[in-house]
This record gives C-alpha cells, structure tokens and sequence, in this order.
DNA sequence: ATGGAAAAAAATGAATGCAAAATATGCTCA
DNA sequence: TGAGCATATTTTGCATTCATTTTTTTCCAT
C-alpha cells in the first residue's frame, strides 16, 4: 500500500523550493515530490508490462531465437512472455521502427532479413559513428579511461598471438564500446547500441582465421588508434577509425558474399 | 473484391521459376505471387491505421503544435485523427523510441524537451553522420550531382548576398539533405531524418544574422565543402563538414544558452 | 490421385471494456 | 478561510472482443 500527501497550489511552490526530486501526485508539477510506501522502500519504477516485453523481445530476436526472416509468432510469444497481444504488439512496432524486424500488412511481422547491402550501410554507418566517438572521446577523454583502452588493446594483444579468436573479437568490441563511452554522447551512444543489434545477428567473423593476412592488419590499425588517441590527435583518430571500419567491413561482407540477397548462414563465431 | 490463384506446393515449384515478384496467398512463399482486383488496379496496400496514425502523430509533434514538455492529450488526439487509442498508442511507443516525445509511467507521455545538453549532442551526432556522408558521397558521386550542389551553393551565396536569411537556410538545409542523399546509404539517411526531425522542433536560427562574422564563416566553410566534393577528397571532406557543423552547433546552441533545462522559446526562423 | 474451389480455422488489426492509478473536487473542522 | 482528508472523475495500462484477412483443410469433379 502507497501513502500520499497532499498539497494545494500554494503549499506546492514553497515546497518546489525545499524538496529536489522525489514523488508526489500533484499535477502542475509534471516531476513527482514525495511517496512513502509502508514498507519503507523507495517506490520502484518497475518497468511497465510494454517496455518489459519490448525489451526482451529485442533481446529474443537480437540472440537469433527467431530464423532470418522467420515470421515472428505473435501468438507463441504472448504465451512465452505472460502477456497480452496488445503490448506485444507495441514491442512489435517499436521492433520494426528499430530496423530490426519488418511489419508486412495484415500478415503480422518477420525478421529482416540484412542483405549484403544493408551489411555495408550498417557497417559504414557504425564506421561513421565510431569514427565521430572517436574523435570527441579526444576532446574530453582521462588519462585512467586511455590506459583502460590500452590494457585491453594489450589483452587482445595476447589473444591475437594465441590465435584465440573468440576472446580476441570478444575484446575488440569491447575497446570499441569504450570508445563510444568516451564520446559521452548519449544520443551517439543508442544510435551505436541499436545498430550493433541488427549487426549482432549475423556472426561475421567465420573464417577470419584463415585470413591471417587481415588479421594482422586489423592489429597494426589498432595499434595506430591507440596512438592517436594517446596523442589525442581528433581528426586522425577519426579517420583510422573510419578507415579500420572500412576494412572490416569490406572483410565481413566479402566472406558471406555468396548470397546475392540473403545471407549463408555459415558464419561461427563472434 | 479481390480473386485469387491457388496452387499446389509442387506447383509452386513450377510457378517460382517463371513468375516474378507480384502477389498470391501461399504461405511457404513469404513473397506474394500474383493477385488480380477487379477493378485492375493493382492493390494498393493502404497505409494500416497504425502507419497512417504514426506518422500523423510524427509530424504533429514536430511541427510544435504541443509546446516544449507539453503532455501528450491522448484522448483529444484519438479523436482529432479519428482512431481508437490502440493505434495511437502504438504510434506513442514508436515515438518514444524515436526520442521524440517521452513515455512516463501511469501518467502519459509528454513532449521531450531538448536541454543544451541534448541539442549539442544532436549536432554532434547530426555532424558526425554528414561528415561521414560526405566521404561515402565521394566514392560514388556523379558530376551531375555535384553540379547540381553547385547550384544549390551559388543559390545559397546569393541570398547571402542579399542577407535573406530564410531562403539561405532553406537552401542550406537543402544542400545538406544532398550531400546525404549521395552517399547512397538509407540507413544513414534514415537515421539522419529521424534527428533533423528532433531539432526541427527548436528554430535556431534566429538572430543569427547579429552574427555577422559567422555567417560569412559558414559561407567560407560551404566553399571548402564544395571545394573538397569537387576533388572527391573523402577525409578531407569529412573533416571539413564535421567542423562546419561542430561551429554549427555552437552557434545555434550559444544563442539559446539562457534556459539551462529547457529551452527559451525566443526563436524565429528556420 | 490431382487441380481447383468452397469451407473451416487461425492470424491479424483495431475497438471496446475494465481495473488500477492518477488527478480533480468537495467537505470538514480548526 | 484553508489545511487536510475523503470522495468523485478522468486517465492510463492492459486484456478482451470483434470484424477482416490470410492460411489451412476439406471436398468435389475430373
């Protein structure tokens, strides 16, 4: 059970001026001032029914649960989650506003399907925001944040020498979110996240092994990141990074080059 | 009234190979095949209430016709489009994933307001993407298309001439709007429409003719633009859109720097 | 059997219904 | 009069219902 006070318009602007933000119901106040609950807990928002299945939704699809361009069960997944269609049906067209699934009329919703194309504008586009990470992270970036970088660059490091590929591409994106972080840009910062999502559903780096070549090269390109971020050097960084994004991707879509719409699904690791 | 084909699967096999991309009903299909109305017109598919309600809605919030934190009048809104409240609560959830209006617990939506913070992070973001679309549009750009910028820019330069500050952004705007079309990448532009129309809500551009020194500066700014587009100079091109745009920002951001949360709503023009 | 059509079943899209939460209004008593 | 409380009213979130549309199944005539 909740507990409320009450004020009137008159005791509310005193109160604006002592109490910062808490809980109340007062309406011209659009911020809530002050609730108690008998418990003594602080009121937890507890995430509505729609953004709870929203979010696990996306989590379900990003994870693949669902084939490429496998119709999504509406019915199945109201089941699974414990709820209604109508906040399913939200999570749905919030999905599909996100790029990561398509709505076809009065035929419900599939999984897009990303073709080579749409994996060249995807990689270019978190090449782009990277490369913009990049370059504000030089503007605000700490010393403790460029040496957490450079621990991880050295761990990867280690993993590239023993040829671990799992853990090397495990790390890899972690140094790149850091970048991002850095970049203390939020807005930067969801735009990149939901792009990595539709990205995450294909498994691109199969077979990277056996181009050692590329591999290589990928760790001289860090290393030339790590550089300029040292030297906190915006323009260059911006452009490395850009240009190693490049890369990967004329790497990532040449090896699933086989499908001229769709996508082989041969891919291994990530 | 609508008639319909139907086939076996092994039919199916048969019609695949010879019939195109058109409309039928057969699931295993994700893809229609063929579909005949009656009155010959090939059916139109008719924007779903969903669709035709959200981007109603869209354009509503971002021609402004709620002010700034403003909720969001579910109700009168249900009525002025003529829906019920699930379509336009879908189109709110959507919207809200857009960061074009935020969703409160129990208490309704409510127009984003965009503090400094945000919009300097919009620009920047906003920056980032053209810069990026500048060094895509060089890689494939066409002379037409960069004489068609050309004139755009001469336009632009005669009403800075003529200090005729509206049609100068209108063009400015268009210019920029080019520049991302040439980088032949939707996504991009996607996501760049979907932060113009965040800004869109906040002129900027008022008193910006005070500022007599950075007019002119823009103007310089646009002749390296095009002078880099002209040599398809990719990174260089790239950084010198970035830094139109990072003063860009500040500019627009110094001049509504009064309200500290939200915004004073002193601004004029577009 | 098999092509084709009608009938049945399932799904989708949208409106309505309903309980909980928020807001507004009225009332009481110093 | 007005602070504080109790009661209406409205709004919100979600489930349910309903009319279509799509998909599957059944059936009939070859």
């Amino acid at each position: 059970m909740v507990f409320y006070m009450q004020f009137r318009p008159s005791t509310l602007m005193i109160l604006q001026t002592i109490v910062t933000p808490m809980k109340s119901t007062i309406p011209e106040l659009g911020i809530p001032i002050a609730e108690i609950t008998d418990d003594g807990t602080p009121d937890r928002p507890e995430l509505s029914l729609h953004g709870e299945t929203l979010s696990r939704l996306r989590d379900y699809v990003v994870e693949g649960n669902i084939p490429d361009g496998g119709r999504v069960p509406e019915r199945q997944l109201c089941e699974l989650f414990g709820v209604s269609r109508t906040p399913l049906r939200e999570a749905l067209k919030v999905l599909a506003a996100e790029g990561l699934i398509e709505l076809l009329p009065n035929r419900g919703a599939r999984v897009r399907e990303l073709g080579k194309r749409d994996l060249e504008e995807l990689f270019d586009v978190m090449g782009g925001l990277e490369s913009l990470a990049g370059r504000l992270a030089c503007e605000t970036i700490t010393d403790e944040e460029i040496a957490e970088i450079e621990r991880l660059h050295y761990e990867m490091y280690g993993y590239y020498l023993h040829r671990d590929m799992h853990n090397y591409f495990q790390v890899n994106q972690r140094i790149h979110e850091r970048i991002v972080a850095a970049s203390r840009n939020e807005t930067l910062r969801s735009i990149y996240a939901n792009l990595a999502g539709r990205i995450r559903r294909v498994r691109y780096s199969a077979n990277f092994a056996r181009k050692r070549q590329r591999w290589a090269e990928a760790m001289r390109e860090h290393e030339a990141i790590l550089d300029a971020l040292r030297r906190r050097a915006g323009s260059e960084l911006s452009d490395t990074l850009f240009r190693h994004l490049r890369n990967k991707r004329t790497a990532a879509v040449e090896h699933l080059g086989s499908a001229p719409g769709g996508l082989a699904g041969e891919a291994v690791d990530d």
